[in-house]
DNA sequence: TGCAGGGTCT
């Protein structure tokens, strides 16, 4: 978390080093170079010029290039260019402080809107957004609440941004009332004050509420109905359809939100025609195959039952994200193509897509699933010493099974090192058909060492 | 510079 913040990086010059340069660098080239980087060792070289010529002084020159870094992941070289700036304007902290939560890096967005009310820099009506939206990723519904408390000392309470995105913490923290609270105080609201509440509802399993403040909504979007949708996908999966009708007749749009979420209920229903429909609808309606709606066409195929047309699509995909690979190689591994599923994670890695926990997720299952026990031996351990992950609950519970069936139990327990301090019910269950079948008294001891919720008769 | 809805997991 401090990572980025305690990052210390080698001094850079803050005057021009080349004051004699006879190069014509004004800041109008280096938008224009900026604007045409297409890698990130570009970016490093344009800054090194940036700095070079002396125009690290324009903020809206180091915006732009905040904002590539930010693009690229590269949040630790955005830092070192960030902490150059002397004297940032509050738009910038903004930005930075946006791009730390975009980047996954919630914590950091916080410790640097803590160092900006330090420093004496005054938050403005965009900070509170961004450092709200960081609480909520930082799941600090404690902050979140003296955040509040600050937007009402500041007088900035009133702007509809910072409502909606206060209103939108409460919900995610699961705070219904206080969510409720807010939108019942709110003067003026927009369409985006109730599409919040109605999703916020939604995730706190309101639903019939969520149905209710729907239909007193003046102004209804694709993405008001899209939350609605979205609500009754799991188990409500025709209401979901029912809904998407409804939204024709009212000439609502859909958009690639709401076919994904309508393949969801064809996958939760298995409906394998109902799928086909709307990727037909997508293909005639001019939806491109993008990585959203080709990934979930590719889970929905695979769910439904047609792997060929599963790999159909993804053989089509132009531009395919980690979780298409990942939703592919899955798809092999639960239809018994364990082989199909390696030689497709070894394209990928041709691709030079780095894989994550999810990729070997799928390619333990696909051992499994072909009783492999060798190669599931095998990407075990590539996994952690070629890609530094660590095991999960899934990972375990693959392996598990797999030494279970080939009885080797005593490797079992050396999983146990591997193994949370409290695991979950799939770990579990798949520890007590190891015991069950094999009856070892060892394994019962195993098993009260980590759950106090397995009854020994079970066993 | 801003707020709402989406895909991969035993």
């Amino acid at each position: 978390m401090v990572a980025c913040l305690s990052y210390t990086p080698d001094p850079l010059p803050r005057t021009n080093p080349f004051p004699c340069s006879r190069l014509q660098f004004g800041s109008q080239e280096a938008l224009l170079s900026l604007n045409k980087c297409t890698n990130f060792k570009h970016i490093k070289q344009i800054y090194a010029k940036i700095i070079r010529h002396g125009l690290s002084h324009d903020q809206l020159l180091i915006r732009k290039l905040l904002r590539l870094c930010s693009s690229y992941g590269k949040m630790d070289f955005a830092t070192l260019v960030f902490h150059q700036i002397q004297g940032p304007l509050t738009f910038t902290w903004n930005l930075m402080i946006r791009y730390y939560t975009i980047n996954g890096c919630s914590q950091q967005a916080l410790l640097l809107f803590n160092l900006m009310l330090s420093q004496g820099f005054p938050p403005d009506k965009f900070t509170f957004p961004f450092v709200i939206k960081a609480c909520g990723a930082a799941s600090t519904i404690d902050l979140g609440k003296v955040v509040h408390g600050l937007a009402i000392k500041t007088g900035f309470i009133g702007d509809m941004f910072v409502l909606n995105t206060l209103m939108d913490l409460y919900f995610k923290c699961r705070k219904v009332d206080c969510g409720c609270k807010v939108f019942e105080k709110m003067r003026v609201r927009s369409v985006v004050s109730w599409t919040t509440k109605i999703s916020g509802l939604v995730s706190c399993g309101e639903l019939d509420v969520a149905r209710g403040v729907f239909e007193q909504m003046p102004t209804k979007n694709v993405v008001s109905w899209t939350a609605l949708i979205n609500g009754y996908v799991r188990n409500q999966p025709e209401e979901a359809f029912e809904l998407f009708w409804r939204m024709n007749i009212d000439n609502v749009r859909p958009n690639e939100f709401t076919l994904v979420s309508l393949l969801k209920a064809c996958t939760e229903m298995e409906s394998l025609n109902l799928g086909r429909w709307v990727h037909d609808f997508a293909h005639k309606n001019g939806f491109k195959l993008g990585v959203f709606l080709g990934t979930a066409l590719i889970d929905m195929y695979s769910k439904c039952g047609s792997l060929e047309d599963a790999r159909r699509v993804f053989d089509k995909m132009q531009l395919k994200s980690l979780a298409t690979w990942n939703s592919m190689i899955t798809s092999l591994g639960v239809h018994g193509c364990g082989e199909e599923a390696i030689s497709l994670f070894v394209e990928m890695e041709r691709a030079n897509v780095q894989p994550d926990a999810i990729t070997f997720v799928g390619l333990l299952c696909a051992c499994v699933q072909t009783n492999n026990l060798e190669e599931g031996q095998r990407l075990f351990k590539y996994m952690g010493e070629h890609y530094g992950i660590t095991p999960i609950p899934e990972h375990l519970t693959c392996m598990i099974e797999l030494y279970n069936r080939a009885g080797m139990l005593d490797e079992v327990c050396i999983l146990e090192n591997a193994m949370p301090s409290e695991p979950n019910d799939y770990i579990l269950s798949a520890l007590l058909r190891a015991s069950k079948v094999y009856g070892l008294v060892n394994m019962e001891k195993f098993l009260y060492r980590h759950s106090g919720k397995v009854d020994s008769s079970a066993v």
